[in-house]
DNA sequence: ACGTAAAGTAAACATTCGTTTACTTAGTGA
DNA sequence: TCACTAAGTAAACGAATGTTTACTTTACGT
């Protein structure tokens, strides 16, 4: 009998692969990738990776699942010790874009790879997407917002808006912490010159 | 001799292929439709297609390009009679939903497909999103913000947030008009509480 | 009427890709 | 030691794709 809960002969190539595959469908896009590609990343051939995952799509699925459980931990301790809503949205968002934008193949993986272009796998993926997305829409129940803001407009603008960094992201020379810093104030403040600020 | 602006035989099928692709581009990307796709949509078979267009990357930037003019002249037409900045940042953004959401084939190309993922094309791609993206520069750089506001920063923030509109719009239930109007009241006040606005 | 050239077809070409198959290797448990 | 099984290879399969080629059709200028 065999420990069930580590398999034996452990050298799990499969995270090595499942690595490989995130770097590679982090730069270069999911259809971009060939399954030949990853192989070649870890020094097999195309064959073996169809003993540790069914299909393609399988190994895009365990990519974006490991993508979302590292930047869900990620973003709970960086929250953990504030209090101050805004001050656990600005940390959030802080934490989001250093995963996003440090070269973190999983992250990237979460905005480069479009749910809507896998096919049937999106279903998948979207649930992901959403478990994920559940924790900013919290952080936004917690702001003392003006009456009748619609929270969850709120939340997919602010989402879109660092979702889209990436494709940015080194020529404006903001650091994370300044993007997550503008971005939280500009939802509390606003940007207008307080003479200009009223309607 | 030939008309020179406009050729004799004129049955322009160019511009049918060019709908039809900019249809299957928009509504499935770029790499999930095929040539021959593109030549079916116009009764055509795929050898036809390279008769008016050289590559089908040359299709994609043909789509690209007229997708870029025609939102461009939108967005111009619909900010032409205001004068008070902020009115013309909410126009222009409406203008861009509108163009974005809508069944707008053209548009939506521009958001759906990744410059980045079409290979050497992309630098077309940019280019052209580039001349587009100076529009709104310009308007930002119209608007009475505080001082030392990054406003490259805040225009990349602005459409990050509205090109990621279309992979959630219509579970919202929010029409163009009001996800512009929150998005530039957000900008321009923010949206906490007044009582809770000071730093 | 005739020749030319654009527009279009049908078929093939040359890759490429995801996946499968048959076979080999090597570590493990009894 | 020996049977079993997971891991991996090499090669092929089958389908799809962008593109090209050879040929046909058709409208227009002269």
């Amino acid at each position: 009998m065999r420990a069930p809960n580590r398999p034996s002969r452990a050298n799990n190539r499969s995270l090595e692969l499942r690595d490989a595959a995130a770097h590679l469908f982090a730069h270069r896009g999911y259809d971009q990738t060939t399954v030949r590609e990853v192989a070649a990343a870890c020094g097999m051939t195309a064959g073996a990776v169809y003993v540790h995952f069914g299909s393609k799509h399988a190994l895009l699925i365990a990519v974006y699942g490991e993508a979302v459980t590292r930047v869900t931990k990620r973003l709970a301790v960086s929250i953990e010790t504030l209090d101050c809503p805004w001050q656990r949205l600005e940390s959030a968002v802080r934490a989001h874009l250093e995963a996003v934008l440090q070269p973190n193949d999983y992250a990237r993986v979460m905005t480069r790879v479009l749910p809507e272009d896998v096919g049937e796998t999106r279903i998948e993926l979207i649930a992901l997407r959403d478990r994920y997305e559940a924790l900013f829409r919290a952080l936004i129940t917690e702001l003392p917002l003006v009456p009748q803001t619609d929270c969850g407009l709120v939340r997919l603008l602010l989402l879109g808006a660092i979702n889209w960094t990436p494709f940015w992201y080194g020529h404006g020379g903001a650091t994370p912490r300044e993007i997550a810093q503008l971005t939280v104030t500009l939802l509390r403040n606003g940007l207008a010159q307080p003479s200009a600020r009223a309607l």
